[in-house]
DNA sequence: GACAATATATAGACGTCCGATATATAGTAT
DNA sequence: ATACTATATATCGGACGTCTATATATTGTC
């Protein structure tokens, strides 16, 4: 199924923290990642990732480096900072909040019938 | 909490689509039935809600009729159309394979620790 | 008499994401 | 040799969805 595209609206951030918790990625693999741990339904659009990885570097949410392995053009690896990881941890807490309040209103039929 | 609203784009229509699921309801009711079932993590302004509803009656969504009840001003109530169950339908498919989707990513790391 | 709540409406501003486009290198197919 | 695909990063312009601000009108409360 296609999914809506304004939908991930807002949890683009997130994600792309999240693939960088753990170990540091370069863009290219992060959009592949992504696409691989959500069942290819986020195809992440390098137009999308790589302005995104700017601000996200400008606000000192992630660093970066590059690393030239001498097999292909050098990669630029993006690295979680503190700041980071605590947004990241914001963010997820966030989502939690935010799921739970949709699923709430999509059973409000159901609770209303039990009232 | 304060949730970051640019995470409510995509779902708003769902949610209204939802709200007239079982019953219809004017605008107003629309804003504070959903703050009510939500907890009050999503207080819709009005701003958002009337152009919204008129988007969705010119797609032949959603119906209206104006009632006057002679309490106070008219008030012009909302009505699900066949298409509109249709869509909410699509809506809360789509909710759960985005929803489903992002949770995998963000399990992603322990994913690939028992790999 | 002033203010808050109820009720609907529109214009303008803003943020987020995508499509299109550009550049450069490596590998594969014809 | 030549074309095409995959890898890898980058920027711009536009589309879309939501909000803020503002406007109007009625009812109930202090």
């Amino acid at each position: 199924m296609a999914i809506d595209k304004s939908l991930l609206t807002g949890s683009t951030t997130m994600l792309v923290l999240k693939l960088l918790d753990g170990q540091d990625m370069y863009g290219y693999q992060m959009i592949e990642e992504l696409a691989r741990r959500s069942d290819r339904t986020f195809e992440l659009k390098a137009g999308t990732l790589y302005p995104l990885l700017h601000t996200l570097e400008d606000k000192e949410l992630i660093r970066s480096y590059e690393k030239d392995e001498k097999t292909q053009r050098p990669r630029r690896y993006y690295q979680l900072s503190r700041k980071g990881k605590k947004l990241l941890a914001d963010k997820q807490a966030e989502w939690t909040v935010y799921t739970g309040a949709v699923n709430r209103v999509l059973r409000g039929g159901a609770l209303l019938a039990d009232a």
